[in-house]
DNA sequence: CCGGGGGATTTAGACGATTCAATCAGGGCT
DNA sequence: AGCCCTGATTGAATCGTCTAAATCCCCCGG
């Protein structure tokens, strides 16, 4: 009835369970005819390891976490494949947990995946500086931040987020434009931050543009349809005419409210993003977005962990770090005069 | 170094390992002072549980697998949501594993999750009757298909695929289309077969409707761009005037061929779409998607399980269906004269 | 014929938490 | 003083797998 154990496997075949062992894990050392017998027996009583005995005598797991703040955002689901596909290599599982940009949620998936003693925890984390993840590594769980830079004696993987904010800033103000919106959040976040000191250093060398800033909670269509509908409601002289915004799910939000608003895209309202979701080209008016290689991202990360669980000792954190693009569609493509 | 076992934390509070596991358990059995100790103890160590160790004894995991043919299908993603969110309210956790509409992918993970013991497995399915999936059941995995209607022995929650493909054959028929093409794949699936089988019934019905149709690999946007394409190509008169695809994604990517091609949708192609994903009513010309209560699925699929796994012994199978509405957006209304 | 060598197999003891039967310490009652 | 009861705590066995050390067996060489 219940799963049959290495044991009833061993006794079926006529063997100890050390054999069985041996079979399933050093083949070569046991004669093929005892080997062939033991294999029978297996196939014959439809034997499955049992992962949390192989776990608590080994002393570690074979599971890597993943906590991402989003799942229904496509560069999330992005960046985990790109790590799937590593982990898949080192015979590893990943466990993608949500956090939906909650601590709460987000401490509760740690201290699972903690208690799962998973191999190590790749994250996007709400607040890089938690004490909650230095604890996390203090106590023995390798740590890589995924899409955030650590300062500290982590590994992280991120992308220059303050030169993404130049990039969409500096075209948008050679586009001619005077006034400038800003939207995401929290800005607590160091990505959001980092994006948006990197389009105010910009603006400010330029020193005639107005940049307006937006905060919002959680970075998703509803919130940018919201704020889109808010500027729409501003009077027409001190609205801005372009919006940067610090995730494309945002961006197309904000893009449904110009189109309800009636404000067109791009004369009215220029438009860039962030992320570069497949989406993004596919959007009413194509969205111009700063893109990141999500994949690579999370394929990056996983080898840093893998890296780190491997020469446990001698292993010097890393901080690697990738270049963002500027993708031009139409959402920004209108020269003011 | 290592994290401290129960053990060392019985050593430095002075009493027996019995007594941690009781606070940790029981606390109410347990002496106010002792249990203060205890605490302490385990707070001095920073003592995290071994939930291996657990689950070896008490011989069932607290984990439930899903698994979903397309994580970044925002409709899997909602699935995921409600289906956590009674998990956790089960004090169970998750874990989301992508086939990306590959059975071998799918047989990796269904392998990976019976190891690990899993309380029971949310799948849907790339072959519904796939024999691994009863051999799985018959070893005592609680097994439940989504968006899948289950024969045999097996609890399911699925959604009328067959009224949604009616619903979206008649509304099409009515706006005056008699060439139209429905686009899906592999035709192995059911949920696609089934879609197939509803429009194709209310054409027949209608007596003079001309139903092409379109097979694909993957439901991606890719693939709806590269049949979008074909279909464009088509010369105008024997080119369908509405297409029917059997999920948004592929309507998303269909919708930008028709945009490169210099089709006006609706009026040159009406399109319709399913899921009724968020994109959905964001894309460039919003899209007529046939709504699944995608959430609700998920929560539901998890509610069966969870009975199935309490009730263990006096449990019925049951199969869950809900029906589909179809939202009408710009993408399809226009009608023909 | 005996000792030794080497390959094949077995044995036994972890790994960490849980649980239940057994023990223990006190207090109250006769 | 002796006894019992109760509530608190302990001890030991258990879950399934792995591995290092021990044992077994067979054959070969001296």
């Amino acid at each position: 009835m219940a799963t049959p154990s290495i044991k009833e496997v061993a006794h079926r075949a006529g063997v100890s369970v050390g054999t069985v062992s041996n079979v399933l894990n050093r083949p070569w050392i046991v004669a093929p005819a005892t080997r062939q017998r033991v294999q029978d027996s297996i196939r014959a009583l439809g034997f499955v390891r049992n992962e949390a005995a192989r776990h608590l005598r080994a002393g570690r797991s074979r599971t890597v976490g993943l906590v991402v703040l989003d799942v229904a955002n496509p560069f999330f689901t992005d960046l985990a494949e790109g790590a799937e596909a590593l982990a898949y290599e080192h015979d590893t599982v990943v466990m993608v947990c949500n956090s939906k940009t909650d601590p709460v949620r987000e401490g509760h998936h740690l201290d699972q995946l903690e208690q799962q003693r998973v191999l190590g925890i790749l994250i996007t984390p709400f607040d890089s500086n938690d004490p909650r993840l230095t604890a996390l590594v203090d106590r023995g769980t390798p740590v890589v931040l995924v899409d955030r830079t650590a300062d500290r004696g982590l590994c992280s993987v991120s992308v220059d987020d303050q030169l993404g904010g130049r990039l969409a800033g500096t075209h948008l103000i050679e586009s001619g434009h005077r006034r400038i919106a800003y939207i995401g959040g929290p800005f607590s976040m160091q990505q959001v931050s980092d994006r948006m000191t990197g389009i105010t250093t910009v603006a400010e060398q330029a020193g005639t543009v107005d940049l307006q800033l937006f905060e919002v909670d959680v970075m998703g269509v509803v919130e940018g349809r919201a704020i889109g509908e808010q500027i729409a409601a501003l009077p027409p002289r001190s609205r801005p005419t372009a919006a940067f915004l610090a995730n494309d799910l945002l961006a197309l939000g904000f893009l449904q409210a110009m189109a309800v608003a009636g404000l067109r895209v791009p004369r009215d309202m220029a438009i860039v993003g962030y992320d570069d979701i497949d989406f993004a080209r596919a959007a009413a008016v194509p969205l111009s977005s700063v893109r990141q290689p999500a994949e690579m991202l999370g394929r990056s990360a996983m080898e840093l962990l893998q890296e780190e669980v491997e020469a446990a000792d001698r292993h010097r954190h890393r901080q690697v770090i990738f270049q963002p693009d500027l993708i031009v569609r139409e959402s920004s493509a209108y020269k003011r005069s």
